[in-house]
DNA sequence: TTTCTTTGTGTCAAATTAACACAAACAAAA
DNA sequence: TTTTGTTTGTGTTAATTTGACACAAAGAAA
């Protein structure tokens, strides 16, 4: 380690935005801090990299000791670095974020925070730090992907109905979505995952939607519908 | 600072990928470094973070001291953070992409490295580091970002020929582009920019190669052609 | 002025989308 | 078990978008 012995490093840590859904609604899960700084102000869940911890397993560390979760979708998001953005000195936050269902995890407090919550994405409060930013660039972020990747089973059930797909998919993107081609166009979708072939029909093809691709059917993916 | 006094940090650095594009080849800049790691292996340039420096301001050193450029189009790519990926210790790398213009910036050896030098994406040798991968990450950045957002005029001279454009994208995506097509959806794209409104004509619209944003607009894009 | 090259528009068939009618499948109630 | 309502999936059609290519206008070179 000789070579770094000159410089001194700017701490590492990592942010995470968790999303859930629940009750028609994506939430966002927030600790109220109970230390200076920020102390009382609602902050995302976040935690120093250990020397010979990935990002991954930070990740995880924080997932279970502050919220008593694991195994969830997880994903890299920016690396936010604003000189100023933590008070106690120079720290570069890796963001990720998360996808969960909320029901799988009693949400409580961990040892740190004094309190863990849900608040819908459209009520998000003031937060501590440059979280703001970061959740909006995470929220951002979801809303691209799912346009073209199926993320977001993750919010659900293993098993869920049409209904909820279109309505998570409508809250997600914020829009009103046609019941019926979004329909065909994940049943087309899953056709495609699990034959290799297009769904044939008259003109009932609506490939827009997902774009799945072979990594996807590689893993096993399964869309389970009701 | 106190708070931080129980935590040994990784290291943090950044490091670079140069695309620029010449003579009908998107090539990318790599350094021989002269020290090891590494010694007589290419890599791709970086340098580590200075405790009050942000991203933005450790690529501008980097181009500047080992590559004599600035003012160039930038862009945080992804972080890496293998814990074996540096044999020297831990250290995490934000890696960010450039592009730029080889004409403008005569390529010279800095003091690190003996030898910098431009390699065409087809022919990348064995990289030190893990930076093969940051390098698949990168192009792969670019090749999706450019069918929805102009980046890549930046590889140009501020004027140049329809011909010349369609090159840099039949180079960048590796597939062949109906020539005209690909006029009408630039001209078509230009002009939205700048009267706010679809051009008219039988069926010549074609919104999909770019989808310009009203931030564009802001931003004072000029597409010039000659 | 002629000839060659570059560039842009017209056109049309195929693919895709969006909107909505309708029918089958399912569930709840009687 | 029948009735009634709800959920879900397919059919259909018009509008939009794409891709392929003919052809013409504009420039550049000879």
């Amino acid at each position: 380690m000789k070579a770094f012995s000159a410089y001194k490093n700017p701490a590492l840590a990592v942010d995470l935005v968790v999303f859930g859904y629940h009750e028609k609604t994506l939430s966002v899960l927030l600790l109220n801090r109970n230390e200076e700084p920020f102390k009382d102000r609602w902050t995302l869940p976040g935690a120093f990299l250990q020397m010979e911890e990935s990002f991954q397993q930070l990740c995880s560390r924080i997932l279970q000791t502050k919220l008593g979760m694991d195994n969830v979708y997880l994903e890299q998001l920016y690396s936010f670095d604003a000189p100023d953005r933590d008070p106690r000195g120079r720290v570069i936050s890796v963001a990720h974020y998360a996808l969960i269902n909320p029901k799988k995890f009693a949400v409580a407090a961990g040892k740190m925070a004094n309190d863990v919550q849900w608040f819908p994405v459209k009520k998000i409060p003031a937060l501590g730090f440059d979280h703001k930013e970061i959740f909006t660039k995470a929220l951002q972020r979801l809303q691209a992907k799912i346009q073209y990747f199926p993320v977001g089973f993750q919010l659900l059930d293993e098993m869920f109905t049409m209904s909820e797909l279109h309505e998570l998919y409508e809250c997600i993107l914020g829009v009103e979505i046609d019941r019926r081609n979004f329909s065909r166009k994940i049943l087309d979708a899953e056709y495609v995952i699990n034959t290799g072939i297009k769904r044939e029909g008259s003109q009932n093809r609506r490939p827009e939607l997902f774009k799945f691709n072979k990594k996807l059917k590689q893993n096993n993916f399964q869309l389970n519908i009701s």
